[in-house]
DNA sequence: GCATAAAGTTAAGCCCGCTTAACTAAAAAG
DNA sequence: CTTTTTAGTTAAGCGGGCTTAACTTTATGC
């Protein structure tokens, strides 16, 4: 540890490029499929989590029942989300993509990844196996810091 | 490039990670700063390219000369944006962050960094090494990527 | 069984961001 | 000097997201 800023430079550089750009590809894709950003977000979120009810909606982003089971509806009426009933509690709903917002999600997915891999097919063989261990130490580091809180 | 699906998931793995985290934090501060995603994005903007007029502000964020200087006017109201004359077009008008507005900035960037400094502080010397050269590697060729565009 | 709590929905109302349209003022073009 | 273009503001109106409040339906605690 000579040199404890040089690592919290890089860090930082590299962060305020890759934000810079994956935060506009990011919002050009929302705009695109016409979907406001909270909208958009639920989608993500059923993506990522899988099925679940309202509720785990309305905590997760912090907001009342009420304004999530209208940002859900439309959703729903668009045709990107099912609202099925819960066999197991006949309050609940069960949320889940449909295939068509299986479809948006996975595009702007794949929308997020494409900078990347572009970004990745510039380099040479030797320079791809420093990122790869570099990018493993710290994917690894990231996890561990996650699941200690 | 004996595997060429190695970088590729790599990169991939450790951007949903990071995206995950960063945009977490990013729209927590946003919200505890009381503005609106717009309003944090101007300034953010101020930040990054220097003071200019209303004209590069519609055209940054895509949207009309009205809804900028709406969004302005709000931010130069609570204290946040300087709206001055341009002195060589008397039209035009010069925005720049107020003292207020550059120290949120500067809070909302520390915000941004705590995570990764964090995550630098639990690497060991030989790992940071590794680091640091990729992320140069990484960031070189992002920015030459950004440059031929 | 009955009271209470929990899951969602609906409606009224607010603020926000955005657009279009009409306008003012200053610079540029002729 | 007059016309046109450019920079910005203001107002009306729309749709979005959010909240609170009132309500229905189903599960739970006692």
């Amino acid at each position: 540890m000579t040199k404890p800023a040089q690592i919290t430079q890089s860090l930082r550089t590299w962060m305020d490029v890759f934000m810079h750009r994956s935060m506009r590809g990011w919002s050009q894709f929302a705009k695109s499929t016409g979907l406001s950003m909270p909208q958009f977000s639920i989608l993500m979120q059923l993506h990522h989590k899988g099925p679940c009810g309202l509720s785990e909606i309305s905590e997760r982003f912090d907001i009342s029942s009420a304004a999530a089971s209208q940002l859900v509806d439309k959703l729903v009426q668009s045709n990107y989300l099912e609202r099925a009933e819960d066999p197991s509690d006949r309050r609940a709903k069960l949320l889940r993509l449909s295939e068509n917002g299986a479809k948006l999600v996975d595009d702007g997915i794949h929308e997020r990844y494409r900078w990347m891999d572009e970004l990745a097919s510039k380099l040479d063989a030797g320079e791809r196996v420093k990122v790869v261990e570099a990018l493993e130490i710290l994917t690894k580091a990231a996890q561990n810091l996650e699941d200690k809180k």
